[in-house]
DNA sequence: TCGATTTGGTGACTCGTGTCACTAAGTGCT
DNA sequence: AGCACTTAGTGACACGAGTCACCAAATCGA
């Protein structure tokens, strides 16, 4: 019934067990005829043998996978390019992606404990202890985030890079748009540090905060309350809000960019779409994932982490700001 | 250094391995007095003890793991949506979702060798012979899709109920914008059954078929063309094509709905803050998602499969059609 | 011909769990 | 006391693969 067993394969190319681990690994060192082997292999594909990685992971320690932990907060097209890009990547090194969405407060050990994965992606830094109960268990740990102190968060960057935006056009009142979820409150709160930072710069008042919901009705009080306020800029924590407030200003009778200016982050693939259309930061996020997966490599090679590429946000020139 | 095993927790205790075992899984029929599953536990608590599940599978065949397979085609909020579902009710039974995206022509074969998964989901149908060898090998396997001829495949029905609704507001010459992502052209053909069956029944002629990448341009172009045809109505294959037949039409300085009625289908999050608010088809994704895990704690408890929902597609009426 | 080396291959152990069969002490009943 | 039965726990094996140490036969060198 279940899968086959190398004994089988053994028993039925009449050799011992011994012989056919030899013949199917190619180990190094030992000397197996000609004719044997071909017996075996030809019974290996008869049969369609496959061996069990639970055993094989069981002697060895280590799999072939590669466990990929996404944090809570909700996955947009960002995380999914990278997560394309590094299967592909360590697809070509007969490694899996196994991605698993971190949902409540399940204990993460668990899992790791369960897969034997032979390195570990977190998206989001790990919980210190966690990291190293993976580490002494054999595993390679990667994480980007905050994992090196040196390389400074790019976050404020775009805070910045939107400011710098805004100012260009024409914008002189900057709000901005937050995320009423809480679970990316920090990440919102690092990009509000950047367009703070750059306010302040320009000689600017601060800008005015407006957590904004992804839907129109609260796109529209947004808006009012900005118009109120003189705000002809507005700075979003990321597309999606920024369509709210599109759709806030479309409701109000606003012409954007010429009564309200309104800008993105993520340059999500609707986002060239919106109307109008949506100018925006993106992250070069490719670039981001080739180095992740390169990481992921260089961890297997037991080589040091390569130089993180250069080059942080970029702007997206359309039409809304 | 590496993992703590339950030999390590018997010998910290004073017990046999076994009395671990007993007491760590609850055992029925066994007895072990009250103090020593007390310090047992304890001890494996302290010693921060989780078993290997590569020796746990290897000795049981089965894991706590459920193995997720999606498709290769690009995944959107909706499939994401199912996985929470899914995570979530798994979750309370202690099991573990992973995620694998299929990615070029890798074996999936290795990969569940690989997990020794309790059952592999399938959010598009299997192979059969991969799906024999998953079940030879003791896994459940469940599979939304086409795996019960029975139950009429949906997808046409989407199609009508966009061309019921363009023509409720008027359109007669019905346009639509399918896909030109190969990878999910079967799904676009199924719903452009759909439409075409619809447009017959109305005494109408057969949709004018047009693929539109997402993008604006493509957009604008296919719109011009469908004007020249007296196109006055398009389906869309999903809400993004919808966002750039929508991005088309302003281009083309036409009126939504008046000069041309738009809908879409999936209802994406960013749907209803389209310009105009897009009308579309959604497909109750969360009774589906909560089927979907039903169905899987049903294999796992070895009943049948519960009876799938009823009740299909719906329409959301917003302005765009 | 004897010893040394190579060729071709095998037995036995290991990894960490789960579980069956079994023991040894204690308790209750007549 | 003698028997049955429960309580508390242990020893040994299996799962499937990888690998070290070993062995028998053949070949080689002098």
């Amino acid at each position: 019934m279940a899968g086959v067993t190398s004994a089988d394969v053994a028993r039925e190319s009449g050799v011992s067990r011994t012989t056919v681990s030899y013949v199917l690994n190619d180990t190094e060192g030992t000397s197996i005829s000609e004719a044997t082997r071909r017996r075996v292999l030809e019974t290996a594909a008869r049969l369609g043998y496959a061996p069990s990685a639970a055993a094989r992971a069981l002697r060895s320690g280590r799999s072939d996978l590669v466990l990929c932990v996404l944090p809570d907060w909700p996955v947009g097209p960002v995380v999914e390019t990278i997560l394309d890009h590094l299967a592909d990547a360590l697809g070509e090194r007969n490694l899996s992606v196994l991605v698993h969405h971190v949902r409540g407060e399940r204990p993460l050990s668990h899992l790791w404990r369960a897969v034997t994965p032979r390195t570990v992606v977190g998206l989001t830094p790990f919980d210190p202890d966690e990291a190293r109960g993976m580490r002494q268990a054999g595993i390679q740990v990667v994480s980007t985030g905050v994992d090196d102190p040196a390389a400074q968060d790019p976050q404020p960057r775009i805070g910045r890079i939107q400011v710098d935006r805004l100012v260009a056009g024409g914008p002189r009142r900057i709000g901005y748009a937050t995320t009423d979820d809480r679970r990316v409150a920090d990440f919102a709160d690092r990009r509000l540090a950047g367009v703070r930072a750059a306010c302040a710069e320009y000689g600017l008042a601060a800008p005015l905060v407006i957590p904004v919901p992804v839907d129109a009705g609260a796109g529209a009080t947004a808006v009012a309350a900005w118009r109120a306020a003189g705000v002809d800029g507005v700075a979003a924590y990321n597309d999606e809000v920024a369509f709210a407030v599109l759709a806030g200003a479309r409701i109000a009778g606003l012409a954007v960019p010429r009564d309200l200016a309104v800008i993105g982050v993520d340059d999500v693939p609707l986002a060239a779409l919106a109307s109008p259309p949506l100018t925006t930061v993106t992250q070069a996020i490719e670039r981001e994932a080739s180095y992740l997966a390169a990481c992921v490599l260089a961890a297997l090679d037991g080589e040091d982490a390569p130089a993180p590429p250069h080059g942080g946000p970029v702007l997206v020139e359309r039409d809304s700001a």
